[in-house]
DNA sequence: CTTGATGATCTACACGTGTAAATCAAGCGT
DNA sequence: ACGCTTGATTTACACGTGTAGATCATCAAG
């Protein structure tokens, strides 16, 4: 299931919190994203229909909420970044920050502390 | 400059190796992309227009190039990701990585060796 | 019960992209 | 010089996406 850019806005102000009313939505990214109601409900419309969100309430006034956790849409849109790009390997991703960000030292210290974290954890 | 994704992987090619004739771009993209002479054609013309490949030659059979640095690319795809997703944070992206991918004890080693690198070199 | 408001759905439309056929142009063989 | 061949360019077209107006349906107020 593809979720669009324009669409993975919507989901990320329901990830941030739901169930939520369209009003709502609108209400929090109409100004944000300089969108009219009926462009957001379009939206939502196209998220029920592939089931990344769901409505629930019968007619009029609907609650939404998502369907798909935001971790498996961070991991599949990860994954297909480090799989086209960088043949799958997260190393050289990583170094390629590096190399163009100047990654920070509290970056740094974040990445060794998840790194020991894992060896532990992991075996 | 926007790439688009069939146009990065005739980049791809070029940036393995370059210059090339279209002819051997043909070669080597139509056979693994099942795309026709014509659609590689019209992506190299593409990418001539909007600067990102340079064609060199008088008339008939070009020699192409890339006009932009592979490494440009990953660092402004990478980039539009994890600002995209991870509020510009290298960590959070990599920790993602962690839990969904059991990144591998190469993967770990790799990444271990690079941090340390870093932070010799980088102070 | 009718009407107005509001929220949901339908329809619309331009633009980008993937894909490729049609056409154009230049060099080669005769 | 003249027509093939082949590489470049133009045109084409369907589909997805961003954006939003138009319409439909239902609830609340009178």
């Amino acid at each position: 299931m593809k979720i669009t850019d324009a669409e993975s806005l919507v989901m990320g102000v329901l990830w941030k919190k739901s169930p939520r009313t369209s009003e709502e939505l609108i209400q929090e990214l109409g100004p944000r994203e300089k969108w009219s109601e009926a462009t957001i409900r379009t939206l939502l419309g196209r998220l029920v229909k592939k089931g990344a969100v769901e409505a629930t309430g019968e007619s009029r006034r609907f609650l939404y909420r998502p369907l798909i956790e935001r971790s498996a849409y961070l991991h599949s849109e990860s994954e297909s970044l480090v799989d086209r790009l960088f043949g799958g390997e997260v190393a050289p991703m990583v170094a390629n920050f590096a190399r163009n960000r100047k990654l920070k030292p509290k970056d740094l210290k974040a990445l060794k502390a998840l790194i020991e974290d894992l060896e532990d954890g992991d075996g």
